[in-house]
DNA sequence: AAGCGATATATCAATTTGATACATGGAGGA
DNA sequence: TCCTCCATGTATCAAATTGATATATCGCTT
């Protein structure tokens, strides 16, 4: 089989803070989760499905405030899965940046474009590294209070990543451009 | 569709070099490619099939030394298929980090199991900077020579990014262990 | 009343992973 | 010489996931 879903600990997660809807599901996801995972409807929906059938999530329909939709909650047997999945340490972290193997394959075509490559890359981490910036001030007003310290510390993890990357992006320009006057 | 194959490419840059078998690709892709992207044998020669049948590549059987074996060659048609791709400077970069996941979703156990997390997560970054550091000692040596500059700097991405992390598993245990003082 | 974007659920082909199966070559020891 | 182990080498499969698409409704604005 190829892994157990992963998905199935980001939907318990979740909803171990409050009840959603498959759709809530996705939007939390593309919030701040979307910087170190993601996920699909495609994904998203056969799993509430499964775990519905597994006990670890309820189901329960809805219509009060407008359309119908179903909305699910936690169970005593997902959380049970969810503290087990975190309490186990071991983690698989895994990159796929097309960026680099692109600059790692980029001997096939002129350095101009390798070094296009990089300012593509470098403008949309320095986007992103701005939302970051902007989580991490709202969220330091608030760290005092609750368990909003995990979210900072993934924030703070961005910020710290995305930094490395802007510097390495100007010094792979620069060896870049020193290697076209020398050729 | 899920995708255009980016193994694909993985493949073709590979080939651009020099003939390879199956097996050969593996190795290379596990060797210093494995920092930024990977590829397992049940994509590998699923896509080797079907660029050989689109006449990207050219099947060679060959039991010259030792045993049987077939080793694929890159065709013209294929260099442009690479370089088109290369030349495209979008390129979609993907973080998925169960260590932050673990983090973020942190506040279901206790503070100690998520500094367990972080430093199973930081033991393990040290490690491979160890030996990305040993690959830029050697690659520095023979950098003014040929086309290792690409190589090169895939390395000091990683370099630079994993010191990143270092740094910031430093400042959130401390993080957590004011948390739990406090508390 | 019409149009539009957000909400909401669902499914599908294509891609990829990770595991597994199977077979041969060569190196080294008994 | 024979045996065992490991690296080489090709291949396939179920499961997970993506990204696209289909379909329908709600509420707001014009």
């Amino acid at each position: 089989m190829a892994n157990e879903r992963k998905i199935d600990m980001v939907i318990l997660g979740l909803l171990s803070h409050e009840p959603l809807t498959g759709y809530d599901i996705k939007k939390r996801i593309d919030g701040a989760i979307r910087f170190f995972w993601k996920g699909s409807f495609g994904s998203i929906y056969p799993a509430l499905n499964a775990m519905e059938k597994d006990g670890l999530v309820t189901k329960e329909n809805s219509s009060e405030s407008g359309r119908e939709k179903i909305v699910y909650a936690i169970t005593s047997s997902g959380t049970a899965a969810l503290t087990a999945w975190l309490k186990d340490s071991q983690a698989k972290n895994e990159l796929k940046y097309e960026t680099l193997l692109k600059l790692f394959f980029g001997g096939a075509v002129d350095k101009q474009t390798t070094i296009h490559t990089i300012e593509m890359f470098e403008q949309n981490v320095r986007q992103e590294l701005e939302l970051l910036k902007r989580y991490e001030q709202n969220l330091s007003r608030v760290l005092e209070q609750q368990d909003h310290v995990y979210y900072y510390l993934t924030v703070t993890f961005g910020i710290e990543t995305y930094e490395g990357y802007l510097r390495w992006c100007e010094k792979a320009k620069g060896v870049l451009r020193q290697k076209l006057k020398n050729v």
